[in-house]
DNA sequence: GATGTGCATGAATACGCTTGCAATTACTTG
DNA sequence: CAAGTAATTGCAAGCGTATTCATGCACATC
């Protein structure tokens, strides 16, 4: 009979394994010396009592929680969710667990979610949110817990981070659109306090560059959905004239560019990509989507996955391993293919 | 100095407040008993020394976490992120965290996530997952840890639920279809095995039955995206000839909803609501938009998060204070209106 | 058979906190 | 001012585990 709400502890199993405490737990610590006849015997036993060893308990005198905390802002952007889903399961894959943070955009919030973060003692620190102050990123690096930035840099070296080759990716768009015979080429930023935001622009204006080409105009849509529907309306609205209006436009991710089609095509009654062609970035599920077959930069979000679930890893074991932190952050930035869709196909004129 | 990776403990806060260490607990245990006096000095070393509760040690000791499970499935249906988001929100207000539980769809795997949850001491349990056995449900609730179903419902009436009125939002499906003149009603289901489903279905077919009418056809889309789409084409496909073709169409989720304007449009090349009306079910954020202007039923989400945090917590503290569960279980159905939209808005023929 | 090597084991302690209990102090009331 | 009551406080015992240390033991080597 199990009791109410007490769990089976170590001592229960020794006593009725007829060993000490201290063999039971050793069978359930990985690297102990434990003869094959008492890992049986505990095993029955344990078998027989359910016994499941208690992970907080186990926290206190470790140190260790086996626990990576992901920070997230908004899960509007289906990148983020999707993202959360796959490093949840490579996490989960490797013994270790996500706690997911939210961490509102309010600055004043960051602080908070700090010393939440901190409390629960997480091994690992996943940022995912471009609303994280980057003091935040550090300070948790200082009090000795490995960070790695996803799809997010950082200007400060100190700090691991993967992304996708943004700069590249820009570049990529920038070839393209020129290729397919476009000519007044308009630019919508998200927040510009972000690199990522930075290096897509940086890269896209200079591909145009190399082609002797300018960009035409340019806007700012915060990566919010609003921010874009504003944004698309300054460049495509009705108080542009036909002839000073941009032909093609590259959104800094997915999504932001299907807020601008939205607005494109049902309030400033343009079609695509006949009188303006639009790219995104990120490629996430929607943009392949038939209503909008958004030609977009490719996050290799798996691969990114993987390196950043690998580097935190690393970190971790690293960190403990040797008292003084000689484990060298690393930035990867991993090479995405441009997914061409319709948005872009210029039909022939 | 503050240590390498050394916290700052009670003990050391007493030692320089000059009270016992129990002191430095109470002042932050709500309830107990502590002089203005204690209570300012033990503040006042706490903050010189950057003191922060240990909250797994207090777990350890107390039996509560004042961590919340929420056991999600896919997160590809944007109804998910977006309730996840809210409902971290708002049981943050309330003084507990969030702990995410991805379960995917294998049955085998619910085994693996139930036992996880359990070992995290979790004090309560929402589950917003339809791959989620029931049965999984049940032993947890067996444990003691209450459990509150989210959007989906259960036979057993020992779990608590919230969920929308599914079947009086099928009737007003059902209503507002006919009253728009449409005649070949279709349905496309979701999976079979849930609650929700029967209920919306259930609630269609009453509606439709009370105008005299019938269901014309019927499929099913698992709630995925590519089994609605695959509903979409045995219904919508060039292999139906036009006249046996349903000239109104509502889909159990917003999510297949969405996969199935895009293949009646797209694949069949057929127009919407001229010769399909759609309605869909939720009102996820995509529902509105200018590309879709989906008619469907609104999940009235902040109040059904509000109720289920509630919900929870007065389990959580009644199960505390009560040795045994007098707390009965409460299943709440929550009425959202029809959001009518261009997806059914017939022209004048 | 004596000595040395290495593995297994149990007792004891620590991890950071809460809480029952008893003792002390402060406050009330006649 | 004395006695009685209530509010504080410190002590110590856990919560369930990992881990150090010393001991015991088997085995191999000479």
């Amino acid at each position: 009979m199990a009791r109410t709400r007490g769990r089976v502890t170590s001592k229960e199993v020794a006593d009725l394994a007829g060993v000490s405490q201290s063999a039971v737990s050793r069978v359930y610590t990985k690297g102990a010396s434990v003869s094959a006849k008492t890992r049986a015997r505990v095993h029955h036993a344990a078998q027989q009592l359910g016994y499941r060893p208690d992970p907080l308990a186990r926290t206190l005198v470790t140190g260790r929680s086996r626990m990576i905390g992901i920070v997230v802002g908004y899960l509007d952007n289906q990148f983020y969710p999707d993202a959360i889903q796959r490093l949840t399961q490579q996490l989960q894959v490797c013994g270790y667990h996500a706690l997911i943070f939210m961490s509102a955009q309010e600055i004043d919030n960051s602080d908070k979610t700090l010393t939440e973060i901190l409390d629960y003692k997480v091994d690992g620190l996943v940022i995912a949110s471009a609303s994280m102050s980057s003091c935040l990123a550090q300070r948790c690096q200082q009090e000795g817990i490995p960070v790695v930035l996803f799809n997010r840099s950082q200007d400060d070296d100190r700090l691991s981070a993967v992304t996708s080759d943004n700069y590249s990716g820009g570049k990529k768009v920038a070839d393209h659109l020129v290729e397919s015979g476009f000519a007044k080429m308009a630019y919508i930023a998200g927040r510009e306090d972000t690199a990522t935001q930075r290096d897509r622009e940086a890269g896209f204006i200079s591909g145009l560059v190399r082609h002797g080409r300018a960009l035409h105009s340019r806007a700012v849509g915060q990566f919010t959905r609003e921010g874009a529907t504003e944004a698309a309306f300054y460049l495509f609205g009705p108080q542009r004239r036909t002839h000073e209006r941009p032909d093609a436009v590259f959104v800094a991710n997915d999504h932001m560019a299907l807020a601008v089609m939205d607005a494109v095509r049902f309030t400033c009654g343009l079609s695509i990509p006949h009188d303006v062609a639009v790219v995104g970035y990120d490629d996430v599920p929607m943009a392949s989507w038939p209503s909008y077959q958004l030609t977009t930069v490719r996050q290799p979000i798996n691969q990114m996955v993987r390196e950043t679930v690998t580097l935190l890893l690393t970190a971790i074991e690293c960190g403990n391993s040797t008292a003084h932190e000689d484990f060298k952050p690393r930035r990867l930035s991993i090479d995405g293919p441009l997914q061409i869709r319709h948005t872009t196909t210029r039909t022939i004129s």
